[in-house]
DNA sequence: GGCATATAATTAGATATTCTAATTATTAGA
DNA sequence: TCTAATAATTAGAATATCTAATTATATGCC
């Protein structure tokens, strides 16, 4: 079987959407906590990046510095993430999960994988190894794609 | 190589959202047609499923019925979309493109494919042909997952 | 060293999106 | 036929995001 680049990227267009509609189903259900995505995926980041600025977490979202200090202070409220003025630049602030915040991190991706586990039992070992892959292949290309908000600026 | 249905749930809750941000970002982007996710997936539920409800159209997006609703006034005054009432039922209303709305719709989904099939470059024909087959195990499962805002009611 | 410019985070206010509750019209069932 | 349920809509509140302005700090040029 031979695919064209144009049917793949069809089908992701198609099933990645599909996808995220359940994930968010999931992650705002009662099984998991109430985290909203952006929240879920601001302390997913700074699990994975901790120490942070909150403009890399602003780049990682997709969103812009206000909304992102907006997240952070709501997480910050509930005691889930730790703001610290950096040593090296006292303009920025360093970012990082309270232990608190790695156990609602837990829980929720915990529920949610188990809400995914679900729907994959259908498929065969051989065929989770398929997806596992194509996933394997897709994550460097999206984080690469990453960098959103480069925007041309206009001087006057 | 084996893997379990856990590791293949936590990548897809990894990637997913990954990819789900550059093709938001796309969408929004001045290459596209500036449709918002939700107008861009109404008009591919339409797309698919002409003649659609309301509530099919609501319970598609996993919003509540008043959100749809606005999402279709915003397209109704756009044109690119035509409500009727229905013959069967003259409660329900009737859904379908116009020639305008599927014009709008082939052009955004065209340069929303168009930067997906950038990002795909770096792929062999092999590794594309591994994530066209994932997309294609995963399409039947979440769209069995779809069926959102399923609640518990309580009557008093 | 001191001043102009740039950068990081934040605050304030406006806009957009979605929700819940209530309304209207129509259908279905006792 | 009357009561209850259902489909779409409208109204108003809550949430989330954006742009613009503010504050504090850093960098670079002279």
């Amino acid at each position: 079987m031979t695919v064209s680049t144009d049917l793949v990227a069809r089908e992701i267009l198609d099933v990645v959407p599909l996808a995220m509609r359940t994930i968010r189903a999931e992650m705002r259900s009662s099984r998991s906590s109430d985290l909203t995505v952006p929240l879920f995926r601001t302390l997913h980041f700074l699990e994975r990046h901790p120490g942070a600025s909150l403009q890399d977490l602003a780049g990682h979202l997709g969103l812009t510095s206000p909304t992102a200090c907006k997240i952070v202070d709501g997480l910050v409220d509930h005691a889930l993430v730790a703001r610290q003025p950096s040593r090296a630049d006292r303009r920025k602030i360093t970012l990082a999960l309270t232990p608190a915040g790695s156990d609602v991190l837990e829980k929720s991706r915990a529920s949610t994988q188990a809400r995914l586990v679900e729907l994959l039992t259908p498929l065969s070992s051989l065929q989770l190894e398929t997806v596992f892959r194509a996933m394997e292949l897709l994550q460097p290309l999206f984080l690469t794609a990453g960098s959103p908000l480069i925007r041309e600026e206009v001087k006057p």
